[in-house]
DNA sequence: TTAAAGCCTGGACTACACTCCAGCGTCAAG
DNA sequence: CTTGACGCTGGAGTGTAGTCCAGGCTTTAA
């Protein structure tokens, strides 16, 4: 596989491969006889999970920590667990944001399907009155903006 | 309250807070008689949420465009609509990979859960094999290269 | 009253993650 | 055998989101 399937099966440029190989986060590719590199299907899974990876928050730095260790079964040395066990706890608190978030979207919907040509999709759920969320909270703020004028 | 306080309250540097004014990602400041910015528990409220927003994955140039018609409660034209709706999609799957992406680092660290030196090599197989996430993938795949050194 | 701490502005600088470009070699189709 | 797509390298440029700084006011505590 040359770098332009490759690149393509990962979703990514050319141009973002030679970056990464460059940064070192993945391994410099094999060459062919005429010098261009050359891949192979678990090269698109390992470039698939650091897209994965990047797209969840984690920085390339991190992955760059994380992945050769991943790679070479190097655990059990107390900081690399610590880091995994806390970067678990991140994504737990992450899903646990966005639940909040999209609650908060979705009342904000509900309370706004008054609109001028009476077109918002009525298909989102019943109405989830969190109560005390930020987008809650900055939709009650319009209101006493608009009541103070 | 002064910048500073302000700041701290958003859990944010008064170099931010000036910076997203300029950006006009907040509104310009209210002035006191010295020329001092001067905030509300309101304004608070309107960063956090911005905070939180940003934590969760929208660019200040999202969140420029989003905010202003939470306050105004400018909905109802379609283009919004469609966004918040991405949004909420975008919300979905990222839930969804955060919910593979752990289980991937937790089934990594069940197989791995056998201390350094008597390590890694042996224990995996057994325990739950995924099949084929990328996390499993990559363990999977230093595997082979162990095995075809 | 003077020193420290806080605030102001405009502008320079930084880190990260790309993205583009010039100038060159390689390959496949017509 | 030429033309156009693809690949190579090194290096410059871009966008995002801050962060830092100089030089100058204001406020507060000693």
């Amino acid at each position: 596989m040359n770098i332009s399937q490759f690149a393509k099966a990962c979703q990514v440029s050319s141009d973002t491969v030679r970056y990464y190989e460059k940064q070192g986060i993945i391994a410099h590719a094999v060459r062919q006889a005429n010098g261009y590199r050359k891949y192979s299907e678990a090269d698109v899974e390992l470039l698939r999970f650091v897209r994965g990876a990047q797209a969840l928050g984690f920085s390339l730095a991190e992955i760059q920590l994380i992945l050769p260790r991943l790679e070479k079964g190097d655990f059990g040395r107390a900081d690399i667990e610590q880091q995994l066990l806390r970067k678990m706890a991140q994504i737990d608190e992450h899903m646990r944001q966005l639940k909040t978030l999209k609650k908060e979207l979705q009342a904000t919907f509900v309370s706004l399907s008054c609109p001028p040509d009476q077109s918002v999709s009525t298909a989102h759920s019943t109405a989830t009155d969190t109560g005390s969320g930020a987008a809650a909270a900055v939709s009650r703020q319009r209101f006493k903006k608009a009541a103070s004028k």
